[in-house]
DNA sequence: ATCGACACTGATAATCATTTTCACTTTCAC
DNA sequence: GTGAAAGTGAAAATGATTATCAGTGTCGAT
């Protein structure tokens, strides 16, 4: 993992920022995940190891690793953001469940090539869009099928 | 437009809930407003004819206007949400110009047949989406060409 | 190694849109 | 007309994020 590591090293040093002991920790932290995270759960994470950092450390090197294109910051409905890794990845869209939060991404280029058509005919130059699916899960729906089920039995009965 | 009024009235009557001067002055503003509009906004409307009416009435009216299915409410990026009219309308997207701010609906169901299948795909039951195209309307690209064209001239002299 | 300019940090305060609270007022079924 | 219940507005609260500021740490030059 020091890769993406040295990646954002570099360019603190090439904005003439410096390289300390928190921005390391949180970067860490933040290239250790896997999925979407928000600043206050990653500075949950942090805390862990230091407890004296602070929430506000957390958004100010999130802050640092977007302008360095090492993570996207999206919008999903309510409230706050989350923060994903940028890296080399291509674009991509979300499918969340409703249910318990999960996010899958997706790409798909006939959508995007619809996309480009559309916001041509209406006379726009596309720059760029948000496209979000919200759904069941396979595993929240079949919770709430159970759920149902167990529901009309008793009603049932 | 009294038909939306009316509406309006009966699922404040159906729901036990009050026909005050406050509501009926709020959802006259609102119906009469043919865009998106935020709760501020219309607030500054309401305001001009009756200025003891509080922003905190506008967005509990607003509110009830939804729940009454006569409102639907979205947010775009930045910061606060903006109310536009649900009445019978079919579901639309948006297209928004980044410049200016235009706002303008479109549907596209081939789009709309193709999020089925990827969720279908990712094993997610498809409850509902979240599209917007952002981008520079007609207008705004060529005041950009304009301003562009300028500096150039100016640059070369 | 150490100096010092200047960036960084954390606590706290400030924003900004929206929601709650609360004491007072209005509506409407009787 | 009356009163219980809902509504109102002002002000305070909320929640995520950002700005302020006084003290701290980093790092290139010495």
């Amino acid at each position: 993992m020091p890769h993406k590591l040295r990646q954002f090293q570099q360019h603190l040093d090439r904005s003439g920022l410096k390289a300390t002991r928190q921005r390391e920790l949180i970067a860490r932290a933040f290239f250790a995940t896997n999925t979407h995270i928000s600043a206050e759960a990653l500075y949950r994470r942090v805390s862990g190891r230091d407890h004296r950092i602070g929430l506000v450390t957390v958004y100010r090197t999130l802050k640092l690793l977007k302008e360095a294109g090492l993570a996207h910051e999206r919008q999903f409905g309510e409230g706050r953001a989350l923060f994903e890794h940028a890296s080399s990845e291509r674009h991509h869209d979300h499918m969340i469940c409703t249910d318990c939060g999960k996010i899958t991404e997706f790409e798909n280029c006939e959508i995007e090539a619809l996309q480009e058509q559309v916001a041509r005919r209406l006379g726009f130059t596309l720059r760029y869009h948000k496209l979000e699916l919200y759904g069941f899960c396979r595993e929240c729906r079949a919770n709430s099928n159970r759920r149902a089920g167990r529901v009309r039995a008793v009603g049932a009965r």
